[in-house]
RNA sequence: CGCGGGGUGGAGCAGUCUGGUAGCUCGCGAGGCUCAUAACCUCGAGGUCGCAGGUUCAAAUCCUGCCCCCGCAA
C-alpha cells in the first residue's frame, strides 16, 4: 500500500464542472499523483463579459497543481511532454487530441465518456439519453483513439434514468460515478475490450434549434423530455398565445402551480415554471393570471 | 458606446400611442353558504405607478437624465 513506486503519475485534461469530481478523486487518492492540469483558456462569460476561469482550473489552483491552458493543445504540448506521465486522463476537456499526444503517456491515454459506449458517442450524451427516453445510461472509461469515443473499453458502469430525471441531476450523478470508476480502474492492470462498431450511435453538439418545441406537432411526453434534457442549456422555447415562452419545468401530471397546455395526440403538458420574454421566471399559474 | 424588452398594492398583468376618478386575475383579512373543499357569495385592508428634474390648470401617460432587472449576441 505504501510502496511509492506504485504511485501512477497523471496529466489531467478537463474543463467544466463535470470533470471536477474526477480531478478531486485523483488528487486525493494516494495511488496517483497529478503532475499537471490542462484546461481550456479563460473565457468571457455573461452580460458583463467577465473573464472567468473554468471550474477545473479553480480546483487545480486550490490544490497547488500547475495549470496549462493552450489555445490548441495539438500545436502547443511541449509542457505536457516534459512531464513523462504514466496516464493522460481526459474528462470533458473540449479539444480533440491527435495521435502524437495520445502516444505520449507511458501506460495509456484514457477518457471518461458519460454514456454506455458504443451508444451515444459524441458531444451531448447526457441530454440525448433523456431525449431518447432511455431508462438507463452510464459512464465508460475508454482508451483514447483519434476517432472520437471509439477506443477500447476499459470499464463501464450502468445507472438508471428516473422518469423525472433532468440533464442537471443526471450530470451531477454521472460526474460522481465517473470519479469512482476512474480511480478504481486505473489502480488495476488494464484489460481493454474493443467496441462493437455495429452498435455505435452518435449525438451532435446541441444548438439553440434543438430547443424549439411545438405543441401542435409534439406530444406532451416529447416536450417534457425536451425540457428535462435541454434546461438550462440550450433551453426550450415554445410559442404560446403569441409569445415565445421559455419552458423551465414541466410535468405530465397537474401540480399546484402548473398551467395546462394541450399538445398533439390529445396529450396535456403541465407547465410548472416558465419565463416570458423580458421577464423573470414564474410559475405557470402566475403567468396565467396576467392573461 | 453590441442589439432588443421590461419596472403599476404581496404575485402575475392592463392602462401609456390619443394627459383628466388606480383597473383586471389572484393572494391576504373578516363574514356567509356547505357534510366538506384549492369551490361559491358578500364586505374589507393594501399602491411614493423604479428615481430625479422638466412641460401643463392637470402626468402612470409627454420631454430629459439616472438606477435596477431580463432576453439575444459572445
Amino acid at each position: 500500500m505504501y510502496l511509492m513506486s506504485s504511485v501512477k503519475t497523471i496529466i489531467f485534461c478537463g474543463t467544466p464542472e463535470f470533470a471536477v469530481p474526477s480531478l478531486k478523486a485523483l488528487i486525493e487518492d494516494p495511488a496517483f499523483k497529478v503532475l499537471l492540469v490542462v484546461t481550456q483558456p479563460d473565457k468571457p462569460v455573461g452580460r458583463k463579459q467577465e473573464l472567468t476561469p473554468p471550474p477545473v482550473k479553480i480546483c487545480a489552483l486550490k490544490n497547488n497543481i500547475p495549470v496549462a491552458q493552450p489555445d490548441n493543445i495539438n500545436v502547443d504540448f511541449s509542457a505536457l511532454k516534459s512531464q513523462k506521465p504514466d496516464f493522460l486522463v481526459t474528462v470533458a476537456y473540449g479539444q480533440i487530441l491527435k495521435q502524437p499526444i495520445l502516444d505520449m503517456p507511458a501506460i495509456s491515454a484514457v477518457n471518461i465518456h458519460p454514456s454506455l459506449l458504443p451508444h451515444l458517442r459524441g458531444a451531448s450524451p447526457i441530454q440525448n439519453a433523456i431525449l431518447a427516453g432511455d431508462n438507463k445510461t452510464g459512464v465508460t472509461l475508454q482508451q483514447m483513439t483519434e476517432a472520437l469515443d471509439a477506443g477500447p473499453i476499459l470499464s463501464q458502469v450502468t445507472t438508471p434514468i428516473d422518469t423525472r430525471e433532468t440533464a442537471q441531476s443526471l450530470h451531477d450523478k454521472l460526474s460522481v460515478i465517473s470519479a469512482k470508476l476512474l480511480t478504481d480502474t486505473l489502480r488495476q492492470p488494464l484489460s481493454p475490450l474493443p467496441q462493437d462498431e455495429s452498435k455505435a450511435t452518435f449525438c451532435q453538439k446541441l444548438t439553440r434549434d434543438n430547443g424549439n418545441v411545438d405543441p401542435s406537432t409534439m406530444t406532451a411526453e416529447q416536450i417534457d423530455r425536451s425540457v428535462r434534457a435541454l434546461v438550462p442549456w440550450p433551453g426550450v422555447l415554445c410559442s404560446i398565445a403569441g409569445s415565445e415562452l421559455k419552458l423551465l419545468e414541466t410535468s405530465l401530471e397537474e401540480t399546484k402551480d402548473s398551467t395546462p397546455l394541450s399538445c398533439t395526440n390529445n396529450s396535456t403538458l403541465h407547465i410548472i415554471k416558465l419565463q416570458p420574454p423580458s421577464k423573470n421566471p414564474m410559475t405557470g399559474k402566475e403567468w396565467k393570471h396576467g392573461r
